[in-house]
DNA sequence: TGTTAGCACTCACTCAACTCGAGTGCTAAC
DNA sequence: GTTAGCACTCGAGTTGAGTGAGTGCTAACA
């Protein structure tokens, strides 16, 4: 059977009322609200093919009909067109992004906060992994006796530092000789590499008067790298489902909530999703869990290259439209941002 | 009327029951389900006296009956004994708390996630507000060509730093010197004075050379400053109140959430709190969101000074004895943790 | 005088029967 | 091919009887 251009403006109108209703929708009820020229009857008739080709269901005979996840993918593949936001509503997003954006997680969390708070959906972001990140500096401070600092910072302009205990004797200018020849020695190196390397092994030789120093170090120095690798992933909005009709069953609130609990795996799930807009419908999510969500994510860039992700979470009945070219230009704006400053 | 032995052995099966169960207990199957030695008619002559007295309610005329707050206050107050934990919990949370306590934030937000985990409600905690702080290094490094990391420590070893931009001329070396001016005039200056101060005008004098430099950097010194004041308040556990029956009506849930999500506004009603273990139930809470939940809070300390506050937050009907003990036994953990690490 | 048995009464809850209405599919006429 | 008509379906809402756990009151008992 062919998806005729009058079928094609039957399911348009039934996806843009469900959208809008979340109720299941007639074929009189239809034929009322939309002027789509023909009676009832024929629109039934349009609808039982439509049914037939999996672009309909029906939750029960009595009932009227909703679309499929089917319908939803072929919406956002060839029949929404992405109609750039208001100038009002880019106003709005610009400026509150640029409010303050010295730190990067906080404009991250802020943009996500945004997002959820113009689609009243679930939005989440996730901060870059910065791979490939070089070392700049290494800083060793005292702190009392016992404990120093130590302290990480990337060209990138990132900062990690530990507190740690010291069990052996220090001083001030013996922590700045070290500070210096760590940062003489890593600076410019990638911390993943560094990561992989044995690097007590590769230093050795040009310090052995701080040997002792060295082993109480190191440890600590590879956990405060690995923490330099360390993604965030910033959650808004997760109450906003209760205002959902979909989730008015506490149960399906519960699944949810419980889903988007876990952090690792949703992380995880965000990841590995493709470059630039993704947007996955329901059943097309591997995870059990999601297969009555959509999830819309974008990946933004800092400097070009580094990247992250930052998305949206809500029923399959969506505003895709809406919602995907306010992500996207959420995402530009990000990039954007991310290029003039760091 | 006067609040016989009886009474109050009755009121406390009553509570037991009732924290148990969830459930309005009848006059009937409170003399088969607990050895009162006394028939269900005298025990309805006694339930209707705790009534009239104000410890218990009832929903409606044929359903059993409910402990007021007012009961509940009674019990915390003189009914309840506080019960040391098993050895077993003990074991379980001490090693949990230490597993890794290099950072202060880190180990607190395990503390609450533990106490959530134990008693199935929500959990917060709140990291201390360093007041007192003392100032110990200033650092100023050069990222890049535009940029330059600004990082202040504290003598009690906690680092706060930002990214800021420089539109004027600088070098790593002048840099270098201006970090050591700075941390000369502020080392052991507390944080909370410097804030009031008119920093720029006190050390204008010294380093007229620099003047130009500090116009760029005192701003964003100021600001991170405050920064060091920041708390961070912690929140585990919070779909546990899917769990609860008193929250198995949506309305309540969302209500729930909603008071929980306004972060600030929660920050401020457990700060204000009194130290020590503190227990307000329903009806005591001032906000009026909270009048049907019971919060139980105590304070840790660092260092012996500093403070913070952990607590749970749950429906009226919980189980204060175990959640007492507990917040307390976590509590005393944590700050003995941090007097010996910090 | 305090305790208990008995009894009438209350009221939320459950469940089945019923109605209502928005929907369908099919058929026959246009 | 389109439409009107009609029988049919089925979930949602309503009603009303029955159930049972509860109450308060009264009168008898130890």
């Amino acid at each position: 059977m062919e998806l005729t251009e009058r079928k094609l403006r039957i399911l348009q109108a039934i996806i843009d009322d469900f959208v809008f209703s979340a109720e299941p929708i007639g074929s009189r009820t239809l034929s009322k609200k939309y002027d789509l020229g023909i009676s009832p009857a024929t629109i039934r008739n349009e609808m039982a093919d439509l049914e037939e080709m999996g672009y309909l269901t029906h939750p029960h005979t009595s009932a009227g009909r909703v679309p499929s996840d089917k319908a939803y993918r072929l919406y956002v593949d060839s029949m929404m067109e992405r109609r750039p936001l208001g100038d009002e509503e880019k106003e709005v997003i610009r400026t509150r992004l640029e409010e303050d954006m010295t730190e990067l997680d906080k404009t991250i969390e802020k943009a996500a906060a945004l997002l959820s708070e113009i689609t009243h959906l679930t939005a989440f972001a996730i901060t870059p992994r910065e791979e490939t990140n070089k070392l700049k500096y290494v800083n060793l401070l005292p702190v009392d006796e016992g404990s120093i600092v130590l302290m990480i910072v990337t060209e990138s302009g990132k900062i990690k530092n530990t507190v740690m205990r010291m069990n052996c004797d220090y001083s001030e200018k013996k922590l700045e000789i070290l500070s210096k020849m760590l940062t003489y020695n890593y600076r410019g190196k990638e911390v993943s590499d560094l990561l992989t390397v044995d690097i007590i092994k590769s230093i050795e030789g040009n310090m052995e008067a701080m040997s002792g120093m060295m082993e109480n170090i190191m440890p600590e120095f590879m956990k405060t790298l690995e923490k330099m690798l360390d993604t965030e992933l910033y959650m808004e909005g997760l109450t906003n489902i209760f205002n959902i009709p979909e989730y008015n069953d506490l149960d399906r609130a519960r699944g949810f909530m419980g889903m988007l609990n876990k952090k690792e795996q949703l992380t995880k799930v965000i990841n590995d999703r493709g470059d630039g807009i993704m947007i996955t419908i329901g059943s097309e999510n591997d995870d059990d869990e999601m297969k009555d969500c959509s999830l819309i994510t974008a990946t933004y860039r800092v400097n070009g290259k580094l990247v992250g992700k930052i998305g949206v979470i809500g029923p399959t009945r969506m505003e895709y439209e809406k919602v995907t070219s306010l992500v996207e230009f959420v995402t530009d704006n990000l990039s954007r941002t991310f290029k003039l400053t760091d």
